[in-house]
DNA sequence: CAATTTCTTTGCTAAAGGCAAAAATAGTGA
DNA sequence: TCACTATTTTTGCCTTTAGCAAAGAAATTG
């Protein structure tokens, strides 16, 4: 058994826990100081200005049940910030895609989580923020693999 | 304004977002598969052999209020793997401990969930194991750090 | 010892989320 | 064509997660 793995394995296990505890209180944060609830910012968060998205698609992307992300567009469609039209070609598919107000709102958000990010990260150096991109995108990419395989 | 920073804080925002909804993912399985409910894992992963802890203590840690935490251990003691006594010093307190029985669930729990990251680790090399341990590391601090200056 | 403070619990409510069945549509084989 | 099957979304119902405000219990302080 490879010593230096269990190691390296529980160490990071620790910290992405300790992570993921920090970013969901970050997230509640900034949703609840922008009117939304935190299903809402993560939904509007992954939706692009211009593009349509089935039920499905959105409930894979978020990692949620299609009936979850049902009520969540409910309530973003009730606050009409996206549309829901039956797909013409298969009427079984919604197509889902933001309206105006919604675009508006999308672009703020981003704006202002990235910023409040950038917050965080201007008193550190640009190669430190690199690594963190790096780290952070290689046990991305990790997990998600890993998600696929074994979901 | 600096536009590097910008740039790499959008890029971060992304990543981090996306990991994050992964790892909830991947919590919620791994909590499943050892019959236990996500708040429940989430707790006990961080009670150590030997220590009490209070109310606050807990809820400190795990970034949600007393009211919560009391509900998460009324459930971990309905299922004998924590004790909750009063405070010989000051009967305000409560003190929480692992029962035998849980001292054992979260010896195993520890190692397996190691094991889970170590199983997603061991295709990659020492270096880019330290690259995630680094990059996340840092990463932890200044979510951390952000979330006491900004809560 | 009354008033205040601190820690935990209780009652209530909202938000998050899934499962199973229903509804609507599309496709397919006889 | 029509019955059957498969797919997509929605609905009903339930569980889990979470916080707020008030109550309860104990300590502290003037």
């Amino acid at each position: 058994m490879d010593m230096k793995l269990k190691q390296q394995a529980s160490a990071i296990t620790e910290l992405t826990f300790d992570l993921l505890r920090c970013c969901e209180a970050k997230e509640k944060m900034f949703a609840k100081d922008h009117g939304l609830k935190v299903a809402e910012f993560r939904c509007l968060r992954i939706v692009e200005a211009g593009k349509s998205y089935s039920v499905q698609e959105l409930a894979t992307s978020m990692h949620l049940s299609p009936s979850r992300l049902t009520r969540i567009i409910d309530g973003l469609f009730a606050e009409k910030l996206v549309d829901r039209v039956q797909s013409i070609e298969d009427r079984r598919f919604a197509k889902i895609s933001l309206t105006n107000k919604g675009q508006t709102l999308v672009g703020k958000l981003k704006e202002e989580y990235a910023d409040l990010h950038g917050e965080m990260l201007k008193d550190i150096s640009v190669e430190d923020r690199d690594k963190i991109y790096n780290g952070i995108s290689l046990m991305q990419g990790l997990v998600s693999t890993w998600l696929v395989r074994n979901a």
